[in-house]
DNA sequence: ACCTGAACACCGTTCAAGT
DNA sequence: ACCTGAACACCGTTCAAGT
């Protein structure tokens, strides 16, 4: 990459870290682009859409957990691990409102820019359920989707400033209702 | 009403039902007035928000929750009364795609078409759960604002279509965490 | 190679003009 | 009373013209 499409690539990154933690996973591509001091072509071409920008703003998060997910896999407590892996799965959609929703959609579409790690957050989620359900410390009758559903479902509430203070509580209540044999007060 | 704005007003809820249907809770406001053969300021004054449309569509839906809610409270089974309610609400939440969303956004707001509605319902649904929970069958250390908190993210998972085919599961799932003596396979 | 910004087809809101 | 539609300030996308 030239110079010069590097900085108006750092620059756009930085102001849309700002504008959609502020504004959401909607915010205003425009307005992103004139804070940033950028004609409207060029944020077109570093981001073509929506989903390329909020893929290039949530990486760093992608591969943290993706990490993590390796990491975790071989440690022993294979339902302490997937529990874990949730609370961060789900305050990593929380970074910015609104991503969750986006996310689930990319899963049933190969041709967003988030597909690819979106997939692979769900990869990396059904190893760990699975690894869990073999210890035996979750229900055997829940899949990947499923996991997907209920960290997404939490995502959600965290997204909605009236609710959000309750995601730690029904976390804490859902991650009871998947365990066979829940620790009291996890 | 004038027999001519009533026209306009069936007209307007005909289509608008038709379009949110399709569309979801950000359908066109515009393309609903221009469907329905009538003119920018008809479709204003009639609705003057995006909020007094949705109301309007789900007026019908939250009179019948309200007055069953009414019922269901002189019933017997304090547990399965809160149950049989809290599915009958996620399943009106999911008439129309992001309603919920709007919905819990207008718990908040008092200016909103939808806010009195929507503390209605939620005032029906923490009766019901205080009933449940004297009666012992439902966790105590759960609040009104957890309970929406709970049908929101059922109805948010029944919005997206890769997931909407669990939202029965899950509501077993997750009815199960709140109960304190779940009856099998509920 | 990369950038800019005008042009286009949308959107919701407001309001002057009509019947 | 009620309706229409032009005007306005937005939006995302496309693309011709510049450096």
């Amino acid at each position: 990459m030239r110079a010069d499409a590097r900085k108006n690539y750092d620059q756009l990154i930085a102001v849309a870290r700002t504008v959609v933690t502020a504004d959401g996973a909607g915010a205003s591509m425009r307005d992103i682009a004139r804070r940033a001091g950028v004609g409207l072509g060029t944020m077109q071409r570093h981001f073509p859409t929506r989903e390329a920008l909020l893929e290039a703003l949530l990486r760093t998060s992608f591969d943290g957990l993706t990490t993590k997910a390796g990491e975790l896999e071989t440690s022993d407590a294979a339902g302490d691990a997937l529990v874990w892996w949730l609370r961060d799965f789900v305050a990593m959609a929380d970074k910015y409102q609104g991503v969750i929703t986006a996310m689930v959609a990319a899963l049933e579409d190969p041709e967003s820019a988030l597909h690819a790690s979106c997939t692979m957050m769900k990869a990396a989620g059904a190893r760990l359920l699975a690894r869990a359900q073999v210890e035996g410390t979750v229900r055997a009758d829940i899949d990947a989707t499923d996991l997907y559903a209920l960290g997404g479902a939490l995502a959600w509430v965290g997204d909605q400033p009236a609710l959000a203070p309750r995601v730690e509580r029904l976390f804490t209540l859902i991650v009871g209702a998947i365990m066979t044999n829940p620790a009291p007060g996890r």
